[in-house]
Order: structure tokens, then sequence, then C-alpha cells
RNA sequence: GCGAUCGUAGCUCAGUUGGUUAGAGCACCGGUUUGUGGUACCGGGGGUCGUGGGUUCAAGUCCCAUCGGUCGCCCCA
């Protein structure tokens, strides 16, 4: 450790919205994934893996006009050989091309599940970061209601066995068929346009980019517009009315609460029918702990045949954030105390028997040899056990705390005499 | 891109209307006359107060700039 200032090398300081995660939070973290993983295979969901990095096109293509997305929201650079590439933002078009390039349309319906890091170019807050982590669950191939319905009957089983279900709600919504979906937009740019004086500077740009996206603005000034624009119930063709029946209709058979937000909307064109999210209010701002549609367009987009097909996605340290305090449980079983160096060999004895027996356990063997009961205190085990020297013999102490992974800890430790 | 707020020890934070050698807890290291206790007690090391300017007899404290963090807006695939 130099004290020389000049030649101290600076640390490089982490890319703004990465997170560095210890202990804690990184075991709350794969929690999430862990059971994700367990539940998705109880749909017969199939693991995906897609790449990280893609061309740009992938994104752009299927993200169409929302120019304000694509050229300021993405993390894109030129690799060595002039392409465009672009750091994944999000799991469904990396999916999408996937399933045409593979031509897995063979497969259909698919049902497909994976997790990872997604990267979005934004400015932090709490709940979202430019490095964030998803877990994804898409059905590809699938015209059916059913395949919404049983990836919100996934959704609903995921939240409840993570323990967080309670004050998370699934709100729901439908944008219609295509045919729909434009008699609704045009009536709801009518109604905006009537009473554009009244709009706020923000929503009147939305008037032109983006008019749906005015129904959950969040300014005061906009709310009684926004609340008073007409629903799209009017607008829906038979077929769409009856394929967002038969949604509701599965949801209710399988007992997943749902309400319905006639304000939920999505920005891109190439979501049809079911649009959700699962919210909650315990996240500040970000809200939104898992959400999805249909986007029967996606796919013709990327160039692939017509293809019906529906997902969702959740944000993972949103949902590692929301888990009870006590969710995951890290205490070790064993913590071996080595009260004099003459009782090492026979507490690494010890320590490796128990590690091959499935109880976890550590050792504290190193500074002053009458600190190091205290420290193996503080480490918090369910079993503390102490090996001292006394009258020249070995002498095994143990404190547990009465359970039963404890008491065999301490049995087995003993059994090397 | 915009706004608010915060940067003091490895970490979490005190620090009064500007006024001596900048403090605490945790962590680390050492000590506390062989002990079924000791998650304790005592001591020690560690800080050019984010950085750069300015105001002042005097700046952690006031002003400006800059770089970071946090929260919110825009956006949200």
């Amino acid at each position: 450790m130099s004290k020389d200032r000049a030649k101290k090398i600076p640390t490089p300081q982490p890319v703004r919205g990465t997170q560095d995660m210890l202990g804690d939070f990184a075991d709350r973290f794969q929690h999430v994934v862990d059971t994700f993983d367990r539940v998705r295979r109880l749909y017969g969901f199939k693991r995906v893996e897609v790449p990280v990095i893609e061309p740009t096109a992938v994104f752009a293509r299927s993200l169409g006009e929302t120019t304000d997305v694509v050229s300021k929201e993405m993390y894109s650079f030129e690799d060595r050989g002039g392409e465009s590439i672009t750091l994944r933002p999000e799991f469904t078009a990396g999916i999408a091309r996937a399933y045409i390039s593979n031509g897995w349309q063979q497969f259909a319906p698919l049902k497909v599940a994976t997790h990872g890091p997604l990267f979005r170019y934004e400015r932090p807050q709490k709940g979202r970061y430019r490095q964030f982590h998803q877990l994804d669950a898409e059905v590809l191939g699938s015209d059916s209601p059913l395949a919404d319905a049983e990836l919100l009957v996934l959704a609903d089983q995921l939240l409840k066995e993570l323990g967080i279900a309670e004050g998370v709600t699934l709100t729901l919504n439908t944008l219609g068929d295509a045919e729909s979906r434009e008699a609704w937009r045009a009536a709801l740019v009518e109604h905006f346009t009537v009473h554009r004086g009244e709009l706020s500077e923000d929503s009147l740009a939305r008037l032109d980019k983006n008019p749906l996206r005015i129904l959950d603005s969040k300014d005061p000034r906009d709310r009684p517009i926004a609340d008073s624009a007409p629903d799209i119930d009017a607008f829906l063709t038979g077929a769409a009315q009856d394929f967002f029946g038969a949604v509701t209709a599965g949801l209710d058979a399988a007992g997943v609460a749902w309400e319905r937000n006639a304000r939920l909307v999505r920005g891109l064109d190439y979501y049809r029918h079911t649009a959700f999210e699962f919210v909650t209010d315990r996240l500040g701002a970000q809200g939104t702990v898992l959400g999805g549609g249909r986007y029967d367009g996606l796919i013709e987009a990327l160039g692939g045949p017509p293809t019906a097909a529906v997902g969702w996605a959740a944000g993972i340290e949103r949902l590692a954030m929301l888990l009870a305090d006590n969710a995951v449980d890290t205490r070790l079983d064993a913590v071996i105390a080595v009260e004099d160096d003459a009782m090492f060999d026979l507490a690494m004895r010890g320590l490796r028997l128990l590690r091959d027996n499935r109880v976890s356990a550590d050792i504290v063997a190193t500074g002053s040899p009458r600190k190091r009961f205290d420290k193996a205190a503080k480490i918090g085990a369910r079993a503390l056990i102490s090996i001292s020297l006394r009258d020249g013999a070995p002498f095994t102490n143990a404190k547990t705390d009465g359970s039963e992974a404890a008491a065999r800890a301490e049995a087995l430790f003993r059994s090397i005499g």
C-alpha cells in the first residue's frame, strides 16, 4: 500500500446504470430465477437461449415507427466490420428472429422461456437500470386465446410461489384485432383533437406521435380528457370480443384474479388483442412487475410468415426487491471456531466431513485465537462449534439453535473424535 | 434530454448562524493473568471532507463550474 498519491491508479468507474450484487441481493435474484425455472417446467415451456447481441435491424424493424426508442434508448455500436450491432433491449424480437432463422415453425405452437441481461440506454432510477435482467415466456405460432390464458396463469403462479402476489394486481385490456384497433385509434384522435387546448404539452406531442399513450398520461391536466375518452369496447369486432371473452373465461376458470384497465395500451403497431401488466404500488414510479401481450404482427414485420404469438417479460430486480426479507435463507448449518492452531487439522477433517454430508459449513481459523469464537458467532450459523486444546486434549463445544440441521452438524463433527 | 436532492474513514452517517489538531457506529488489527464463554470491554491504524475555481482574517459549512449517486419527468419494446 503506497501512500504516494501521485502513483495512485484511479479506479475506472462502473458504467452508468450497471450494478454489482453481493450476498443477500444476489441470492434473492437467483431465487427469482430458480423459481421461474421450476414453474415454467410445470407448464411445459422449453428453455431457449438467444444471443445478447443482434444486428440492429432485428430491433429497429420490430420497433417500427417509434423512432424515439430506436434512436435514443438502444445500446448500439458498430463492430469492426462496420455492421451496426445492438445489445438486446428485449427478448421478444430476438426470439422471433431465431424462430424464423431456425425454422421453428415446425414446432408450432412453441412454448419457450428464457432469462438474462438486457440493455437500454436510459436514465437510471428506482427499479430501472441500463443493464437489467428479465424473465421471459413466449408462445409462438398460436392464435388461440388459451395461449394468452396459459401465460397469465403461469405468471400468476410464479408470483404466488415467490410470495409476492399480495399487493400485485393483474390489469388486463384488449387492443382488438387490426380493424378494431384502427377504428378505436381514429376515435381517440378525434376526441383528443377536440380537446387539444386542454392537453399538456407532452400530450400534444403524443397526439402526433403516439395518441394511445395519452390514455395513461400522469399529468393531472390530461386526466379528465383521458378518462372521458372512448373505450375500445364500442369498436371491437365480434371476433375480437370473442377472443377477449375467451381469455377472461380461461382466467376465471383457472382462478386467476384480474381487473379490466381500459386505459392500458401498447405503443407498437404489431400488438393485437390481449395486453396486460401485473402492477404494484410498492416500487415507486416503476410499478410494472410483469407485462406483455399478443404480438401477432411481429414475426411478419421481421420477414417471417404471418405468425400469431403472445408473451410476457418480468424484471428480475423488481421481483427480487418485492421478496419478503426472509424469502431466502442463506444461513450456514455450522461454523467451526478453531481456538487453538494445534486443532487446525482436526477442524479441517470435521469441516470436510460436514460438507461431504451436505451440511453447509465454514471455518474461522485466522487472526487472534481468542477472537475467533466471537468472529464465528457473528456469522450466525445454526450451530457454532468451537474446538480448543484443554489440558492437552482436544475439546469440542457446540452451541446450536435447536434445529435438526444444527444437531446433525454437531453429531457429525463429534463423530470424528 | 429536463428537474429535485445528496457526495465527510473501507461501509452507514453526525458535524450548529463559517471559527482551534474533523467525530461516532460497523468493519479491520492488537490487548483484556487457560475460559462451557467473549455477538463483551479497552486500545490502534485509517480522511488533502467527490474534483476544480471563487468569496473571506478564516470554508466540510457560502457562491460558481464539473463529475458521480439517488429519486422523479420524458420514454418505456
